[in-house]
DNA sequence: AAACGCGCCTGCGGGC
DNA sequence: TGCCCGCAGGCGCGTT
């Protein structure tokens, strides 16, 4: 489900529900995600203290706690974060609620259970082993041409399974490679060390400005995403190649291709991308 | 050693 | 109606 913009919009989204607020207790409904969620590390680490801030690396949610454990969140492909009423129904899969002092919950649900919840203890954040192998955030200066450049000259793997690569650059998922490609000019199978100076120029201001327009509508919807408040995203409405196979591009009039790449659906222009 | 294939899960929509 | 199949936004492991 959720790549950066989603994961982004969640945390804006959330944290001023999060932000002061005490965590009173931790209901553990279905332990079996991705990795088991352990109880006991929310009760050593998580009840009674108090939430700092909301932060996002790559894909993962980040509570910050004010005695510096912290709270780590995974949707994977199906997760949802929200905000509800202590007295609203309770959807199937809803693995973890999360109660507040406020008397509101965050609720956790992920009917795959791809997803990840799971504590660290104070001072253990800054080197959790999660986050040791990452590459650059997208948004951040340091994913410039310069980086890009020396690390793509390394690399013979088709360029849309490099972007997708965490250890090159994070957050970057399916719906946005695609998307990102098609915006630079970029073929998908293209072996990332072929690329030219101006092209590896263009997918660099590509990824950023597909994001951040992706943010800026709130994600893309396809089907479940929701924001904390369960508000969908508008940003299925401007993709330009992402589930539009057989559709004219609105660039050039040719027609839009699906191949499957590594498993994972990859659509792109054949006039517009070489 | 880099790069790929596969499995982990559930739900949905399409075809028969 | 109902069954079966393919497909889905991620990630980590094993194999080559």
């Amino acid at each position: 489900m959720p790549e950066l913009p989603e994961v982004e919009t969640i945390r804006k989204s959330i944290e001023p529900f999060l932000a002061n607020a005490i965590v009173t207790a931790v209901d553990v409904r279905e332990a079996r995600l991705r990795c088991p969620v352990n109880s006991t590390d929310f009760s050593r680490w998580i009840i009674g203290n108090r939430i700092v801030s909301v932060a996002r690396r790559s894909k993962y949610l980040i509570w910050q706690l004010e005695n510096d454990a912290s709270v780590i969140i995974h949707l994977g492909m199906s997760g949802r974060l929200g905000i509800f009423a202590a007295d609203a129904a309770i959807e199937t899969h809803t693995h973890v609620i999360f109660h507040l002092d406020s008397s509101i919950q965050v609720r956790y649900r992920d009917p795959r259970r791809f997803g990840l919840v799971e504590v660290t203890p104070p001072q253990a954040f800054a080197t959790w082993f999660r986050f040791t192998n990452l590459g650059v955030e997208p948004l951040s200066a340091a994913f410039n041409h310069h980086y890009v450049a020396n690390l793509l000259k390394k690399s013979k793997k088709p360029i849309k399974n490099w972007i997708m690569d965490a250890q090159n650059v994070v957050g970057v998922g399916n719906i946005y490679a695609n998307e990102a490609l098609f915006k630079a000019g970029i073929h998908p199978i293209r072996p990332a060390n072929s690329l030219k100076n101006d092209e590896q120029r263009r997918l660099v201001e590509s990824v950023k400005s597909v994001l951040t327009a992706a943010i800026d509508k709130g994600g893309t919807t396809l089907n479940d995403f929701r924001n904390a408040r369960s508000e969908p995203g508008f940003f299925q409405l401007d993709l330009a190649v992402y589930q539009n196979d057989g559709q004219v591009c609105g660039s050039c009039g040719a027609i839009i291709e699906r191949i499957v790449m590594s498993g994972r659906s990859t659509f792109y222009c054949p006039s517009c991308q070489r």
